[in-house]
DNA sequence: CCTATGACAGACA
DNA sequence: GTGTCTGCCATAG
């Protein structure tokens, strides 16, 4: 899928997978919803197991809603779990990771304020024009 | 236009 | 806590 072949929607993830800090984890659902789409959380899994979208993106930041890693048993499933071991992030026994702790909000902390976080809001602002 | 497919999420037992 | 059912949505063919 190259670049002008991308939807809006497909836009908006990932300029919200690319917001987000080391060592913090987002949910499908939150990714929808930050990227206005709140309902939409199987399309932004559907764009994430596409992996030529995900290229180069921090898809392993990107967990289910019921705090554990989402992919089926395997390579995926390993690999997505060591990337988050290395930011720090702990990732317990069936991929669990504690949101309480590791979660991203994006409207509250240190990253609100971060120049990347500005850069993020206006980038978000802007897709929205594109958006049906 | 229509159907099928998911790395989802909420509701409920 | 687990298991199942159901709605939802973007893409692909």
């Amino acid at each position: 899928m190259d670049r002008r072949s991308e939807t809006p929607f497909t836009r908006q993830v990932k300029t919200v997978l690319r917001a987000i800090p080391r060592g913090r984890v987002v949910t499908y659902g939150q990714v929808a919803a930050l990227a206005s789409r709140e309902r939409a959380a199987r399309g932004v899994a559907w764009i994430l197991h596409s992996s030529a979208a995900a290229a180069g993106l921090p898809w392993h930041r990107v967990i289910g809603g019921r705090g554990a890693i989402s992919l089926p048993p395997g390579r995926g499933f390993r690999e997505q779990k060591t990337l988050l071991e290395a930011e720090g992030v702990a990732v317990g026994r069936g991929g669990r990771v504690d949101l309480r702790r590791y979660q991203w909000e994006p409207s509250a902390g240190a990253a609100a304020r971060s120049r990347a976080a500005r850069k993020f809001l206006r980038e978000l602002t802007k897709h929205r024009k594109d958006l049906p």
